[in-house]
DNA sequence: TACTGCAAGGTAAACGTTTATCCATAGGGA
DNA sequence: TCCCTATGGATAAACGTTTACCTTGCAGTA
């Protein structure tokens, strides 16, 4: 039913490759002939059969984004840069997310390959143990870039945001804002939230502040475990007056537990996240937190994927890293409460 | 470099049908070779090649996702569930997002379906006018799912939310919490929004209310446009002592202007939304919404467009209506002042 | 006249599978 | 012995393009 090449060729009385040639504008063909194909073309609705295509030219245009998480605004925005980068190129994306399941993401990374897609840009769960994928898509030669998640041992191209900046951001704000007992709700023990910790490490360290024993306490993921992890805080004498946290979910939760307990924040305790995810500012108190530059990054892995892919000649890996921004709001402005109280009367 | 069936049919001395029978566990082969084949794949580690097959098959076991935004965590939700729901049968998700552009929505369907999708999700933003696009679709035989957002005029199967039932939902509730002069932040003039505005209008009949004029208000899409609609009308007199937001942006904004000009939500404004996004417990003032099943919405139409590719014979357009719940929190809570007064000092 | 060269287009093969059909061998029954 | 039938596998063609190379005709040139 669907108009093909060859339709076009026996209706005009050509050969398919004229009507490939004039769709490709490729070779030489009279004005004469390529007017008449264009214009059958545009009669009967030609659409270019892309699988066929792709199979001669072993081009897809297509890439492949491997995500742990989709409605984690942070995965969903590199969704969109990826899509809205690669697309002025003629590429689409083909999306897979593995649920923070390693094995899922094995699986899924070999049928992205099957299904030949030019590139792959993955933020990865990998623990150690099942890094042959990387393996295998070295050697059919597919570039592939991994965002946001370095992994240990894969010696790939790389954007991502410096971690350890942004936790010596946060920490040090907190500082500057006049806290002394800085506690830390920290990520899963792997990858990424190491970074913050060593920033927070490094800022107190600094500035001649202790990290007293107890303040550095498992903050989980999402708001639900941040809540029980500051509920813990709470409970050391004395309690930390700020508190950095390793994503603004965790913040936010911290910050219910916080008012849940009768205390006020930031007057009691300061509290700043990271992450900036887009609603950090209508929150019951708008959210200091640390802004990773996720659409650049998405943006940038990308462009990075576009280039390798054209470029024939496998240059070395590269390493993008974004520059973190701190953005100030209401949870950690302890200095000027003045501001503060004509602030929280608003938002 | 990579291995195809036929690398593996000459190393064994079999033909590459034998091999590729094996492979599809088709036809009879004798178990001796079928191990051979199965054994020598997986030690030089075969990937199949999907467009290979694709063309010859006409399945490219691949579905078309046409969404106007990604990073709004309603297309964010249905991203998720369509691809976790089709992933079992074997298929991956194509993304594409049109930001809201009729233009930009018809030319990616068109490459999508040059892609050789077998099928095609589409929340669409068509205006009158394109709608040969979906002929296009219609006689390519290629089943297509409208979601979210029926367009008039086309014939198509849809899954969606009844939005009468859930402006009649939030604007009954507001009734019931005491509520005497209800106004609408409305969303576009066009399609899902005037059904909410129906069912506010239907409320407001049944239960006797007058709509005054004014009460009717453009709150756009997003929380900056929904702040400028209440602050219009809060210039009313009276000014409205209940709003149904059509979304949960919207209703955000709302509550901001609210708080900003001195007044108190839910004692002095009862605001409700819907959409029920997964923060609206975090914000500032905890909000009451209608929950529309962003989750089930996008499994059901994920099966139905599984089911329309796998069974051949074309059955006419099927519609599922998903119903809308109410989700009580704080915006809303009037009528138990003391349950309210808790609730604020905690949330 | 006989080349040369270029413009315009054609032919054949290839991409890696699947599908339809055909062939060889072995075993069994008469 | 001959024929028939399964069994296991091979051959050929097809899917809709692109690529590499070949042909034809005609203009220009020596």
């Amino acid at each position: 039913m669907t108009v093909t090449m060859t339709d076009i060729a026996r209706d005009l009385k050509v050969s398919v490759v004229t009507v490939s040639k004039v769709l490709r504008n490729d070779g030489k063909i009279s004005a004469a002939t390529r007017k008449r194909v264009l214009r059958r073309a545009k009669e009967v609705n030609y659409q270019m059969n892309w699988v066929a295509r792709s199979l001669v030219t072993r081009r897809t245009f297509t890439v492949g984004l491997l995500l742990p998480d989709f409605t984690h605004p942070f995965f969903a925005e590199i969704a969109k840069t990826v899509a809205e980068t690669v697309r002025p190129h003629g590429y689409h994306v083909i999306i897979s997310y593995f649920e923070e399941d390693p094995e899922l993401e094995v699986r899924e990374t070999e049928t992205l390959l099957a299904r030949q897609v030019d590139g792959l840009i993955i933020a990865s769960a990998q623990p150690p143990g099942r890094l042959d994928v990387f393996e295998q898509i070295q050697n059919r030669k597919v570039p592939y870039i991994l965002i946001d998640r370095p992994i240990p041992g894969v010696h790939a191209s790389f954007v991502g945001v410096d971690n350890e900046v942004i936790g010596r951001l946060a920490t040090e704000h907190l500082i500057a804002q006049g806290c002394q007992r800085i506690a830390h709700l920290r990520g899963p023990a792997i990858g990424i939230a190491t970074g913050r910790l060593e920033g927070y490490r490094q800022a107190l360290a600094k500035h001649g502040l202790r990290l007293p024993s107890g303040y550095l306490v498992e903050g989980g993921f999402s708001d639900s475990t941040g809540y029980e992890g500051m509920m813990q805080l709470l409970r050391r004498q004395p309690p930390p007056d700020g508190v950095f946290c390793y994503n603004d979910p965790i913040a936010i939760g911290a910050i219910k537990a916080i008012r849940e307990s009768g205390f006020d924040v930031p007057r009691d305790i300061a509290v700043a996240g990271a992450g900036n995810v887009h609603y950090s500012d209508l929150l019951a108190v708008p959210l200091t937190t640390v802004d990773q530059g996720t659409s650049q990054m998405g943006r940038r892995a990308a462009e990075l994927l576009i280039q390798r892919i054209t470029s024939k000649r496998s240059v070395r890996p590269k390493r993008i890293m974004i520059s973190p921004k701190l953005v100030v709001r209401i949870s950690t402005q302890r200095r000027h409460l003045e501001k503060l109280a004509r602030a929280t009367s608003l938002g």
